[in-house]
DNA sequence: TCCGTCAAGTAGTACT
DNA sequence: AGTACTACTTGACGGA
């Protein structure tokens, strides 16, 4: 990300540790920024090109000539006062009293992990934003980054598992409607069956998101996510 | 204390 | 080589 488009805030090394040594709540500043580490794409430190959406769908590519300032901070987060935004994410939030209760936490060494909790409105709006489009280009993550006092990182990565959160509803509904075609063709004993395949169904669906594989009744990988 | 949620980390891939 | 993507995985946190 660019350091013009956040004016108000660094995330220098040495910005963040005086921070701390400030004995300010670290974690997020406008509250929702993240300490984070550079991630292996080393995009963190980069500007934006318009390269990247040429690997996108050809919606998104058409989008990305669209110049969005990236020098200033709006005053509004699209039709919400920046005020409204300050309050809800900083002002006695719960995501303050985390980034203390963190503090904390923090000692000499390793720094503990940081999750930043995005406030309603800023998940509003970016529901908002996703619902319209499900790509962004590049200047219009800046300039949501910039309207929701989020970094683009924290945009691209918010959409890139929103997307993925979408796609694992779909197929794993569809995957349940199968199942449950399926097993309608099966002779049903009683109502006992009944619910056993129902909360099987039931435990399946919760329990896919973080388990990629299902088994079947013998405990045998049947499916495995990366193989759709 | 267990479990679900979700932002962020990681690995691998595609594209230029 | 650089960047963004998907497909998970990890880790922090809150709620039941």
């Amino acid at each position: 990300m660019s350091a013009s488009a956040k004016p108000l805030t660094s995330f220098l090394i040495q910005d963040i540790l005086s921070i701390k040594e400030d004995k300010r709540p670290l974690g997020r500043t406008a509250c929702t920024e993240p300490v984070r580490s550079k991630s292996n794409t080393g995009e963190d430190t980069k500007q934006p090109t318009d390269k990247w959406t040429d690997g996108l769908p050809n919606h998104v590519g058409s989008l990305a000539n669209d110049a969005a300032p990236k020098d200033k901070a709006p005053n509004t987060v699209l039709g919400t006062t920046e005020t409204d935004l300050n309050d809800r994410s900083c002002a006695n939030s719960p995501e303050l009293k985390r980034s203390l209760s963190m503090e904390n936490l923090g000692g000499v060494g390793k720094q503990k992990r940081s999750r930043a909790a995005f406030t309603h409105l800023q998940v509003l709006e970016l529901e908002k934003k996703f619902n319209h489009q499900k790509y962004l280009s590049a200047p219009e993550r800046a300039h949501l980054a910039s309207s929701l006092r989020l970094t683009e990182t924290q945009v691209k990565i918010w959409f890139q598992n929103r997307r993925y959160k979408t796609k694992r509803k779909q197929l794993t509904s569809e995957y349940s409607k199968d199942m449950f075609q399926q097993s309608e063709g099966l002779p049903f004993h009683d109502t006992e069956d009944d619910l056993v395949r129902a909360s099987l169904f039931a435990t399946m669906y919760k329990g896919y998101q973080y388990r990629p594989y299902f088994y079947d009744i013998n405990g045998i990988a049947v499916w495995k996510s990366t193989l759709w």
